[in-house]
This record gives C-alpha cells, structure tokens and sequence, in this order.
DNA sequence: AGCCGTCCTGTACGGCCGTACAATACGAGC
DNA sequence: GCTCGTATTGTACGGCCGTACAGGACGGCT
C-alpha cells in the first residue's frame, strides 16, 4: 500500500506546488486548471480529480499561512512598528501566498457569501485595522495602506532574493513608512 | 448635427467612467461587457459598439495616464526620492487606473506580443528601473519594489480620500521607504 | 488468479465571455 | 418626404472555463 498510494500524493503536492508558483505570479483568476495541469505534465481532469472544487485547490495552499495569519491577528503587540515587523516576517516566510491572502480572489460585490475571496478580503481588512486602529486618521490610512502594500509588492517581485536578505531589508523599509 | 451625435459621446464618457470604477475595483479581467453595460443601464452589444474590441476600453482609459507616464520616465531627476514624489503626484492624479497601468491585465507569460499586457508590464519594470538604477544591490530592489506597491497600494485603497491629502501623506510615506 | 482502490485519460456538457450580424428607432440634411 | 448615419437592441456563434462521467492502466491484497 505504499508505491501507488505515495504516487499520488507526490503528484498532488507538485500540483501544489505548481498552482502555488502561477498564482503568486498570475493571480488566482487568471491561472486555469489546464494551465497547472500543462506545468506538471498532466491533463487538467487529472488535477481536477485531486482537489474537486478548484476551490480546494486556493484552500490548500492557503491554509498554512492563514493559520499563522490568524495567530497574528490573535496577539497583541506594544505598537504599530511591532505588529508589523511581525508581518513582515509572516509575509516573506509565506511569501508565494502573500498576494492571495491580501487582494485577488473574488473581486468587489460578486463574490458569493461563503466563497474564499470573502474571507481572503476579511483578513486584508483586518489587518489593516491592526495596523491603523479604530476609526483612524486619514492620515494614518495612508499610512498603514502603504506599509501593508510595500510588503505586499516587495515580497512578490523578489522571490528570487534569499528569504532573510529580504525580510532584513524590508522591515526596516516597512517600519519607515509609519511615521518617525 | 448635435443631438444624435452628442448622446452618442454623453453615453461613451458614461461608459468610460462606469469601466474606470469597475476597473479601479476589481481589476480589468474581472470586468466583463455586461458589467459595465449593467452600470449604465445598456446591454453589453452597446457597450461593444463603442469600443469595437475590448483592449480599446482599456487602451482609452489609460492614454491619459499612460502620456503622463512616458513624460515622468523621459524626465531627469536629481535622486530616488525626488523621482518618487513625482511618482507619487502622477499616481494619485490618475489614482482610479493606478492599478491597471502597474499590474493586472495580462498575466505573466501567455499575453500574446503587442497585447496591452505587454505594455504595462514594461512600464512596471521601467518604473523600476528608474527607480532602482541599473543592476542594484538585493537591499536597493526590496526597498524600490516597496516603494512602488506602498504607493500603489494606498492611492487605491483611500479612493475616498481628497487626493491633496492622498498625496501629501503618501510622498512622505514612499519617501521614508528609501534607505535614510 | 481475481478483485479492488487509486490514478489518470478522453469525452462531453453547461455557463460565461467577447464578438459578429441583421434589424430597428430616430433625428439630420438634401 | 425620403434617405442616411448614428445609436441601440436581439440573437447567435465560437472559445475557454470548471465540472461530471465513463473507461482504462496498474500495483496491493486475499
């Protein structure tokens, strides 16, 4: 029960893994299964039968980094430079996620209610409010939109850079953007 | 001659304004004919009489901007941080196509050449280039791609916002990324 | 050997997209 | 008044998407 069996699960993770490289590049709209399909070698039926929904698929990749999302969400910290050093750690360490978890999925008003683009708009949502506070300044919802935006975008267009060079260089520049 | 005609521009100027909004909120892919035709009260066989193919929707939206753009990146400037004020000045005066002219339409290798995709795509990186120099240090890439999604980021995210306050925050904000 | 579950393929369907085309309403101009 | 260009509609088509379903290849178990 072994050989075949283990098979499978090594083709599923590629396909993770795969799906995970396209929607950190493409977005999750616009990468399709034929498209993860065609960068694993396989026919898009075929990845259909690992994740049925192609909802599982967004779900899976998702969810470690979600976890650890919400245990951010959870704790509290001294000020806003700490929650977002926190962040920025969280970002580079989930680095190929990152731009599903902060936009992407499910644009505007059309996203059926229960649908992960719903819960990905939440989290962005609440991290903002972390990050500016209740009812905060116009002028600190600049702030705290650009500071979330910076890690956003640096993280994803420096995949190539080693994990640590970028989360060095990028918390000190995130932690600039609010005052001081 | 003016009655016929100038509906015909009225609903044109309506169309361009409605597709800018939607745009702005959910990205170009995202937005069908039927979108836009619903926001102005049309069917999308309307909406494509006045813009024959699809690409000229978004090629009208961004022709202003896009001029701007081309006149900001031809300009000489004394250091990053002045470059990047300006930067921050062109966003916020056309905040509402922000998103499109930096990212989104067209995905990362499927666009066919000539497509609007490619275009914006080449912006995104010239904006980086003058941003960043010729071959930059790791540090100098992470700190430059920030700068550019910080201001990305908040010019849409604070839409409702007056752009003098946009702008002001903001060019201290993006500036504060760069080094110091 | 024979069954069975896992993995994958081929084919087919319905839905939404952008587009093409014929038809209609209507004010403008000879 | 008839014609003409503009603006809009309705209908229809082809393409791509995600999904469903039936079938086949293959190793593990009894």
């Amino acid at each position: 029960m072994m050989t075949t069996l283990d098979q499978g699960n090594e083709t599923r993770s590629r396909i993770l893994a795969a799906a995970r490289d396209l929607f950190a590049q493409r977005g999750y709209a616009a990468v399709s299964l034929a498209d993860i399909a065609a960068a694993v070698g396989l026919t898009k039926t075929a990845v259909a039968y690992h994740f049925h929904p192609k909802d599982r698929l967004a779900a899976e990749i998702i969810a470690p980094a979600a976890d650890d999302l919400i245990a951010l969400l959870g704790r509290e910290f001294p000020d806003g430079p700490a929650f977002l050093r926190a962040f920025t750690s969280f970002a580079v360490r989930h680095r190929a996620v990152i731009r599903l978890l902060t936009e992407d999925i499910g644009g505007a008003d059309n996203a059926p209610p229960g649908s992960p683009g719903e819960a990905l708009r939440e989290f962005g949502r609440e991290l903002f409010t972390k990050l500016a506070g209740p009812d905060p300044t116009p002028e600190a919802r600049v702030r705290a939109w650009a500071a979330l935006g910076s890690v956003q975008s640096a993280v994803v267009k420096t995949m190539d850079l080693p994990a640590e060079t970028v989360e060095h260089a990028l918390a000190e520049a995130a932690v600039a953007i609010l005052h001081n």
